[in-house]
DNA sequence: TGTTGTGAAGAGCTTCACAGCT
DNA sequence: AGCTGTGAAGCTCTTCACAACA
């Protein structure tokens, strides 16, 4: 794999420090594993085996080891994997040895609760500031920090580059909020927002949308009550231990953690 | 999911009502369809081309019309697609004709923001009842809705079969929330704990977390960075608002080198 | 003419199964 | 023996390009 595609342009100079260049797929596992490695770490283990790190991570062993030599693989036959080792890797793959700078726009209901979450602040991110248009907000004091007015956005960016945009303002102001961010120099965006935002190439936009999520869990249930039928419906098997399930939608092995 | 639980099993006898057996990619992105044409519908738009639309979704055009070809296609050729019948036959698909009740668990920081959250009693959804485990909690009222103890969930759901359960609880607990929803007949979860549940077979997981979404955007930075290099940042060009843009994740294009 | 619907080619991801190392 | 790393096969999703049609 990662057979380099040689596109038009020259060749590189070589000699590259650590860019894979992941799969995005791979890539969106990273942080899963980072995860359960570092559950893994607290746990006293110093090493793990490919298959005990697939289940604490809800993956399979085969795809576990191929997303990890990609990037380079440092893991021992016969043995398994370095925990430290392995997490230094992947912190370093993901960037995150250097502390990242985060914005939040948009301190309504949700906007709160993200200012809040203590997953944001560990794991090398830091909230820079809190921005909203609303005069009733700003000013205001949310979790340890003041919420300023976005025209002051410019300013905040020029003093600390800011790594990550996150919008959680509604649908209406969110392409605005896009555009200042980008305008700012901010080149990764995650929107709450309910809707699609156009940006220029070279911008980074993940979406995380609750309402899309349940329109997704709700065709399943959909299709399960309509697909039934007449058979029995097969309750809950009891122990369908079998390391082969396929994932019906996830596996069912009865780890107890 | 459950694709074909009997593989070895003949043909089917056909006269299949309406189970067209979506690509899992295809369900993802009809409920972005739905919410652009609603707004198109506001608009006053009756019909709508599929370049239209696939704008309006941040898609591109035959992505578009392939996955509306699989729920059996309502678009005329040469005119384009009726607005307010393409809406119908997505919603029923999705199973939102009817309503499905929804419980939220966990009341901290994020469920609290959770349950104040338009977008979910919109279109078809209705919170049933929130949980959690916290005498502090229990009993308040939250956004018209009074705290129960998650040991009233069995009745809870006897009374009113639950659509989907809603996880806001930290990550130590969600595994326990998980066993007891899944006891009382939920077979849809929406978990936004930072950790992998493990739950039967027949039973649908849907994961949202803000710091893996945090850090895949970390590595598009990390990346652009590193290979950025020496040429002097290319900034912005100049105009944003350009409705070429296409979605980003991919910086290199225009880059004249 | 303008636009949909779709076969076919292409790209990407997952799974298998085993060679190779400890 | 045990476990990783990986070529190859298989599957899914995307994109192309054009025939079919109003």
């Amino acid at each position: 794999m990662s057979q380099h595609p040689p596109p038009g342009t020259p060749g590189h100079p070589a000699a590259v420090p650590a860019l894979p260049d992941l799969p995005e797929a791979t890539v969106a596992r990273l942080p899963e594993y980072l995860r359960a490695l570092h559950n893994l770490a607290e746990a006293g283990h110093e090493t793990v085996s490919s298959e005990e790190l697939a289940v604490a991570a809800g993956v399979n062993s085969a795809k576990l080891r191929k997303d990890l030599s990609h990037l380079g693989s440092y893991g021992t036959r016969g043995v398994g994997y370095d925990v430290t080792l392995l997490v230094d890797q992947i912190e370093s793959v993901l960037g995150l040895t250097q502390r990242r700078s985060v914005v939040l726009v948009g301190l309504g209901n949700l906007g709160h609760a993200l200012a809040g979450y203590a997953g944001f602040a560990s794991r090398g991110f830091r909230i820079a500031a809190l921005f909203d248009v609303d005069p009733e907000l700003v000013g205001q004091r949310i979790h340890g920090l003041t919420v300023r007015h976005l025209d002051e956005l410019p300013q905040v960016a020029a003093e600390d580059p800011i790594s990550v945009g996150v919008i959680s303002t509604p649908a209406e102001g969110a392409q605005s909020v896009a555009d200042q961010l980008v305008a700012a120099g901010v080149t990764g965006i995650l929107n709450f927002a309910p809707c699609v935002l156009t940006v220029p190439a070279g911008v980074d936009v993940r979406k995380v949308d609750l309402a899309i999520e349940l329109q997704i869990l709700s065709f399943h249930q959909h299709r399960k009550s309509s697909a039934a039928g007449p058979a029995g419906l097969t309750a809950l098997p009891g122990g369908l231990t079998g390391p082969g399930t396929h994932h019906s939608t996830d596996a069912a092995e009865a780890v107890g953690s």
